[in-house]
RNA sequence: GCGAAAGUGGCGGAAUUGGUAUACGCGCUAGACUUAGGAUCUAGUCCCGAGCGAUCGGGUUGGGGGUUCGAGUCCCCCCUUUCGCACCA
């Protein structure tokens, strides 16, 4: 009579009636709610969705289950970062409108979550390329527009020559474009920035709060902001200089201002506004106009590298150093950043190792003011910089101060008072450019009136829609500024002819604050409804890829700050728990190595013929099972059999429950029922640990158990049946499509989603009698059985009558026991005299 | 170079946080049922040695030291891998 576990079948009924009675649905009115959204949302190009990251949702499906069972009230929304780079290109590729592609991929991939049998509320579903979303970016780039942390400026800035636009730096990995792959070079161009770096400091700050997120992220965004402080330090240009009474100044900045005694020599980036004037009259200028354009020309990374070979130009002129009234040779070289502090150093190369290098292969002076046993050396046979963590010693504001006072703060006061300085801190953080020459984002909200200048769009002419009619001829430019439709429009404030601004918004403006639009999806009124965010927000736990470590994760921290300091929420960091995933990988015929599951490596499992061979539930079950999430781990075909036997295993137990006796001894029976609690106690423990693979471990477990109870006939009925519905309440978040049914055919009412978490027992965990452990100096040499609640001597006694142990007592004596009740006795012994 | 994490059978990995290492699964071996099986079931499977055998002894968590009655777990040194940073003054 034993039917086979028909997948189809059971998934499809459990599907549709999820879908139809809308189970994930959340009322936001509730009083009090955790707000557990489970992943970043989807990017939906068409070559995203595949196994590797189905990882995040099934993860999040299963937490999101679990959570539903312990009466939490928890939020699982579905939205769609619709917008971008490559849907655009592959949508251009295919010869398909970037919409109508983006749509249908997001058709095909609900279909692909509710195939996995993932739970979303689809009431609050939101997609970034839908004018009633993307009016909000607009909206929110007015208001940053008014507080100044919007604006335009030319700069040099990343341009993927691939992409055809430019790129955050955020977006440049390793000098390539973080999509493409293709190397980034630089381009002076007109550009939208947000101001993130006026809250360098304070995401600097709030990261120390965030206790709920991975360490390694947090060194990320640290190593990202890049805060250093120090010195601005000004030198005096005599000879460029037309008044010798108020003579030109140069500014740096240093860390080690206090190291200002041993400056020998000044660099510039060769980008720095003053070059130009510093070579002007140079016989061999054109040739280092020449040279300054070929650094400016080099990509980032290989400038900045190590090994990239300093070059540098003298300009002949020189400078005033404050501290010692020296004149010292100012040069142009490409190891100074343009970006970085104010695009200049001092060169101290006693002090520092790359104006050590420097200064020997330009046979440039090096001066020692500091060696920290005061030995004298002779500075030309310096070979390595003197470092020192204190300040620079015999700089004059320290004479006569004791050890331990002097601080780089103090020199820096002193500097002040002298009238050549000031603190300052640096950072590495740019500001984050945010338009795209690209037809596929959020229209900037700006028009260009000639009579009025930059007119930004009124908020009541607001959104200034996308057009769908443009043509896509090729791939140079923008297709937006070819809309004629859409550039040519009036004046808001004079009505004369205007030009719409045609750059769109990078996608991450998009995700910077999706999280709160969930809340509120479909208010037409405002951004969102601020009461229900502040009572459903921050995200509890936030599950998502290390990838978007310093992209996605920095930008949401500063818009929400943003929010915060509009009035619009009363908190500052939008996820309060932060869990990276590890990604899939598996072996790739096309590149030979083990990588990350992709379509472009060729290396993906298509989740359709999974499903349809092996059901959802086996995926889900081997997805999970396949190690700890926050590891990544490698995919193997054949192990994903170890699921589905599983599954079909209890299958077919759910058939055999009747062939338990009505009665059984009740010892046996006890260790089943002991079984049962030590399952929900592992399980329980796993699922809060996201383990879901020590999850299903046990579970197997437990079935083995149960299946060795049937075949024996040592347990009743009645605790079999028991055992198996606290198996299958254990399993559903894991494995929802099987265990519903198993469930209802059980004869349950409520469904399984609706019922309450087992409870353990903690006493009901432990045996009676134990295999107690025996150890003879450390070693395992018997298990004798006593009862789990033995005291002391009564344990120690055991131990002592074994015969095995006494084995080992020969010729020695009993110096210690060492009794841990439940688990062990160590009998610690010594050769007897 | 600097910083972080990790290293456990043939493979993925477990070990409830200092207390029986190798759970669970894959693979493999042998057998059963099958026309057949990439289906299912049963038994075995860390390494070395002894024994026909149930068993017995020894060793083992990258290597070496240390703390402890007791270490996969804590501390120190080294090796390897992965990730992050890297001319940021």
């Amino acid at each position: 009579m034993s039917s086979q576990y028909d997948h189809k079948a059971v998934e499809a009924k459990w599907q549709d009636r999820w879908e139809r009675h809308r189970v994930a649905e959340t009322d936001l009115r509730q009083a009090q709610g955790k707000y557990y959204m489970l992943m970043m949302f989807p990017y939906p190009s068409g070559d995203r969705l595949h196994v590797g990251h189905g990882r995040n949702y099934i993860l999040g499906d299963a937490l999101f289950r679990y959570l539903r069972m312990n009466g939490k009230r928890a939020l699982n929304p579905m939205g769609w970062d619709a917008f971008g780079l490559p849907a655009e290109n592959a949508a251009i590729q295919r010869g398909v409108h970037p919409r109508d592609w983006t749509l249908a991929n997001i058709k095909v991939m609900k279909e692909q979550f509710k195939r996995w049998g993932i739970l979303y509320d689809w009431g609050k579903e939101i997609a970034s390329c839908n004018p009633d979303y993307y009016r909000w970016n607009q909206w929110l780039f007015l208001r940053l527009l008014e507080k100044g942390l919007a604006y335009k400026k030319k700069a040099p800035v990343n341009w993927c020559p691939s992409c055809q636009t430019v790129l955050a730096n955020e977006q440049v990995v390793d000098g390539a474009c973080e999509r493409c792959g293709t190397p980034v070079v630089q381009r002076d161009l007109e550009q939208w920035f947000y101001r993130i770096t006026g809250y360098a400091d304070r995401l600097l700050a709030g990261l120390d709060q965030l206790t709920g997120w991975p360490e390694k992220v947090k060194t990320m965004q640290r190593n990202w902001i890049g805060r250093s402080e120090g010195g601005e330090i000004d030198f005096a240009l005599p000879s460029l200089s037309e008044k010798p009474e108020k003579p030109e100044k140069l500014t740096v900045f240093s860390t080690r201002p206090d190291t200002v005694h041993g400056a020998t020599f000044l660099v510039l980036a060769p980008e720095h506004p003053l070059a130009a004037r510093l070579i002007a009259d140079l016989p061999e200028r054109g040739a280092i106009e020449t040279w300054i354009e070929k650094v400016r020309n080099t990509p980032r990374i290989q400038r900045s590298a190590e090994e990239t070979p300093k070059e540098g130009h003298d300009t002949g002129k020189t400078a005033v150093n404050p501290a010692t009234g020296e004149e010292i040779p100012v040069w142009l070289a490409n190891y100074v950043l343009p970006e970085y502090g104010t695009g200049a150093i001092m060169g101290v190369p006693a002090h520092d190792a790359r104006d050590l290098a420097f200064a020997r292969q330009e046979g440039l002076p090096v001066r020692l003011v500091y060696h920290p046993e005061g030995v004298e050396i002779d500075p030309s046979s310096l070979t390595e910089p003197i470092l020192h963590e204190g300040v620079i010693r015999n700089a004059p504001p320290f004479d006569g101060l004791p050890d331990g006072e002097e601080t780089i703060a103090k020199f820096v006061d002193w500097m002040s008072a002298q009238g050549f300085g000031r603190r300052q801190v640096a950072y590495r953080l740019r500001d984050w450019l945010i338009s795209r020459q690209r037809y596929w984002g959020t229209p900037i909200p700006i028009l260009y009136c000639d009579n009025c200048g930059m007119v930004p769009v009124p908020d009541d002419q607001l959104p200034v829609e996308l057009p769908y009619d443009v043509e896509f001829t090729g791939r140079e430019g923008n297709p937006l500024s070819r809309s004629k439709a859409f550039v040519e429009t009036k004046c808001p404030k004079c009505g004369g002819a205007a030009r719409r601004e045609t750059d769109t918004m990078d996608t991450f403006v998009d995700s910077s604050w999706y999280y709160l639009r969930f809340l509120s999806p479909r208010d037409a009124t405002r951004m969102f409804d601020p009461d229900t965010a502040n009572r459903w927000a921050p995200v509890d736990q936030y599950i998502g890829g290390v990838e978007h470590a310093i992209l996605h994760l920095l930008y949401a921290r500063f818009i929400c700050r943003v929010l915060h300091d509009f009035g619009m929420v009363g908190f500052e960091e939008p996820f309060t728990d932060l869990f990276n995933q590890g990604m899939i990988t598996r072996y790739s015929e096309k590149t030979g190595r083990i990588e990350k599951m992709s379509k472009s490596r060729g290396n993906t499992v298509s989740p359709d013929i999974l499903i349809e061979e092996m059901g959802a539930d086996t995926e889900r079950v081997y997805t999970l099972f396949i190690g700890p999430p926050e590891k990544e781990a490698e995919w193997s075909d054949e192990a994903v059999t170890g699921a589905h036997r599983f599954l079909n295993r209890l299958w077919r137990i759910a058939e055999r429950l009747s062939e338990a006796p009505p009665t059984a001894p009740a010892p046996t029976e006890a260790e089943l029922e002991r079984q049962r609690h030590l399952t929900i106690q592992r399980v329980t423990y796993s699922m809060e640990r996201f383990h879901g693979n020590a999850a299903v471990a046990s579970l197997m477990e437990l079935l083995n158990s149960l299946s060795r109870a049937l075949d024996d006939q040592t347990a009743s009925r009645l605790r079999c049946e028991e055992t198996f519905d606290t198996l299958v309440q254990l399993l559903h978040p894991m494995a929802p499509h099987i265990t519903e049914e198993l469930w209802e055919r059980r004869g349950h009412v409520l469904t399984l989603l609706e019922s309450t978490w087992p409870a353990y027992d903690e006493t009901k965990t432990r045996r009676a009698r134990i295999p107690l452990v025996v150890q003879v100096d450390g070693k395992l040499r018997d298990r004798v059985e006593v009862d789990a609640d033995a005291a002391e001597p009564e344990i120690k006694a055991a131990a002592l009558a074994s015969e095995k142990v006494q084995e080992f007592l020969v010729d020695r004596e009993l110096v210690r026991a060492v009794v841990v009740p439940g688990r062990l006795v160590n009998l610690v012994t010594r050769r007897s005299a």
